[in-house]
DNA sequence: GAATATACATAAGTATCTTAGGTATAACGA
DNA sequence: TCGTTATACCTAAGATACTTATGTATATTC
């Protein structure tokens, strides 16, 4: 796991880019893609992903419609299709983002 | 300027970048070099640099001495000896985060 | 039958940031 | 010469995204 500070504000992109690409999940199965995407190196909590999810929803970013499996409740959120356009905005931003910190880290600069 | 809580956690891993680049800078020059590196797309506000740089002074990692450069006072921050190797993993950790991230974006994972 | 995995949630505390202010010198343009 | 911008440091209040801890409940696995 990453030091904890590294991962802040980083969380609400993964979510909008893990929506961009499958409509609809659900909070576990986030934490899921997440892990098995970096190979273990980043967990998202559950303390941090159900208050960020309910935000993007307070928000009117993504909607909400549960749904019972077995005999357990999954709440699948997607996109509103207003949230749709700003979660793309947002996704670009923060791809931006990273390019930047790329810059930062590999400018051969008039340092030194 | 980016949204701003994409930054978060993001300055210290800046600085201990451009303090391995270049030995010794002061808070103002680091702020105009991230600026310039990122065409000005990252700009790092006071408020939040000298508090990080005294964080990493207390820490041990950084040390100071202030120069006089015509009538105006410069700090100038450079690397205690333990600070250099802490500074290098704690960058490891951070390219290998911005990787993770990466991948998170790119994956044409089992989804969809 | 105990531990782990699945699946949701909240709440107190921490840390990093923003915003806003403060001090002071140097340089530049109208 | 006077106001603005640049240089150069600093702190403090408030916002907020996280961690850590806790709670509830079902399903699966050993």
């Amino acid at each position: 796991m990453y030091s904890k500070d590294l991962i802040k504000g980083t969380l609400q992109p993964i979510i909008i880019q893990l929506l961009h690409e499958k409509e609809r999940m659900y909070g576990y199965e986030i934490t899921r893609e997440v892990k098995q995407r970096t190979a273990g190196k980043l967990e998202i909590t559950e303390g941090a992903l159900y208050p960020a999810l309910h935000k993007l929803e307070a928000d009117g970013i993504l909607k909400t419609e549960k749904e019972l499996h077995g005999n357990r409740i999954r709440k699948y959120y997607s996109f509103t299709s207003s949230g749709e356009k700003q979660g793309q905005t947002l996704l670009i931003e923060f791809r931006d983002f990273l390019d930047s910190m790329r810059l930062i880290l590999n400018s051969k600069s008039n340092l030194v």
